[in-house]
DNA sequence: GATGAATGAGGCTTCATTCAT
DNA sequence: AATGAATGAAGCCTCATTCAT
């Protein structure tokens, strides 16, 4: 597996690879039908991904690392639990605007537990750990009951804006998510926690 | 003269079918291994079901069935949304306590959009009206927010349970919910909607 | 395999087996649906036929035998060549007007080279020594080419009967032979081997 | 880049075919053992052919349609029906010295009304016109009988040169035709028509 | 490097046959 | 005797993967 390769090339694949697991499922999607809209050959994907499942999962975790990573920073450079969830918010709907497709696909990996991804226990520690960092924040701030647990804030906050998100883009595929729904959206996320 | 259909295998098979889907996904299940764990051959299936397809929408669709009109009597023999809603996650709830698996499969269809389903816009329709319903009997007692959208009342009703039981049940199995736990969750709702 | 049976309960097996038979071919054609237009169950079959294969057999040899029998009889009764295949092809014609079904299948099993039959090389046996009495016959009576030779008469006569009556149902299933017809046809195989 | 398809691949494939129709009927071929005599892999065959179906149909219709334009241009520059009939089966004949697979093949396809063709009734109407032209010619020659009908022709015409030509090679697979036997055959055809 | 022809294992489905009732 | 539920081998077809060019 090389490191460097057309850029563009491998965009496409991405592209084409994410499309495909959002509408067929891991074992529905065919690396025939993905290499084709990618515009490159099948055999091409294999000079990068030794598999079907490796393509996937280094897309998928890729994703849920970026996922993260952008949320603990906002975290991190947030005063307030609203503040951070705002920010959050702010990016996902922003991206979703300008990039539905990455945004869904950040929705499909957040939600599906069936895409195969390198290190599912992993992630869950990591997503565990920050929701504990949310409940620090918020405790200090006093914004949410001292009592929540770790798993009723990742529930929340890993869930509702990427199910508002997924089930608006369900709906119209062309959605321009607002400002006020971010705000919104926050709300609704900081108000299940009080 | 004519035996009686073996209630039991075609539960084995509904069984297994979930677990599968569950697994795998509706792509990745594979017939033949849900008829081995089913204890039936796979000619067997298609004696009641005329393809995989079938037997996928056939338990989706009545899951989901199940699942709206539990939730609409609920809400009409409730005369507050919180108890509504206690009454709906209490019954989900003891459900996963006792069938684990019934209760998983609940939340995957409810989440998983590549599922086939008879008629998904149908589904929809229904659950925006429950919605529907459950902002009416909410603004009548005061509990929710006047301006609240129906997309906003199903992300949050329609996920945060589901959510906190699949959630639940991924990181230990055997978790046997509480009370205490259906109130909370409850709240959650409530409050996300205020 | 025993021997008595209800009698119109086999009829309708054997109906339906010619029907199966000349609408699907004998690897097309489905137990299962002959016995649910025959009336009987798919184990009533295995009781008087030990497989699909014998079923077939069974019918086609019977079928072979009595169109062999009967053409024998024509001959021997007959003081001309033409007479012969008068009597012949107006039996043929006659019981398509009564029963469109076995005069098809008639045709079907002297045409098709596919169906199994128990001695395919007993019956062209027969069909040959059956050419040459007709040949005897005819030169006889002058009525044909002495050179002419048996498979010559096989082709002929045992061809376009059976053709023209089912290129004829084919294009009109209904369709209702005359008098005038037999009388061409045999004109027909007469004059073809002038 | 691209290799060329081998076109000895799919020549293969045309033969195993049609020994598996000419063998067992539509119904009764199996891919697998098609593939398995072409000496390549079952997958190959539906990069080129959609279903088992149409590669059967392709074969089928360009066999057909071979044969009625041979057909056509064989009575067009012809002066009486007689010289058409005779280059026709000369043709017939001819090929299956060479090929007797090729000959049986279009043989198996004039007689049998169970193999899948794109459009039979089309084939039919063909046929039916070719046999008006025969008439015109003959009447016009005085070769035949004013009389005569489409369908007699048709029957005569398109049947006893395939029907001696199966039956032969049932008879001896390695037969080979003379020319004695090409004039015999069109006069046979010629004589009915009288 | 890139391709896409080719493979063959495996998935869906059918159907001849059996056997408990 | 007669049924039809049940089986499982086999058929059609797809698709992840390989490799010669």
């Amino acid at each position: 597996m090389s490191r460097i390769a057309e850029p563009e090339k491998m965009e496409n694949i991405k592209r084409a690879t994410m499309e495909a697991l959002i509408e067929h499922g891991y074992g529905g999607m065919a690396i025939e039908s993905i290499s084709k809209k990618a515009g490159v050959s099948p055999g091409y994907l294999y000079r990068y991904y030794k598999s079907k499942e490796e393509l996937v999962q280094v897309l998928v975790d890729s994703t849920m690392d970026e996922i993260i990573d952008s949320f603990i920073s906002d975290v991190d450079s947030s005063s307030s639990l609203y503040e951070a969830g705002y920010k959050t918010i702010h990016k996902l709907f922003m991206k979703a605007n300008q990039e539905p497709l990455l945004a869904k696909f950040s929705a499909a990996v957040v939600m599906d537990i069936k895409i195969p991804s390198k290190d599912k226990a992993d992630n869950f520690k990591s997503v565990l750990e920050l929701a504990e960092r949310c409940i620090q924040l918020g405790i200090k701030t006093g914004e949410i009951n001292a009592r929540i647990t770790a798993l009723e804030v990742l529930v929340v906050s890993f869930t509702i804006p990427f199910r508002y998100l997924s089930v608006s883009l369900a709906m119209n595929n062309y959605k321009q998510f607002t400002l006020e729904e971010v705000k919104r959206v926050a709300k609704m996320c900081i108000n299940a926690l009080k």
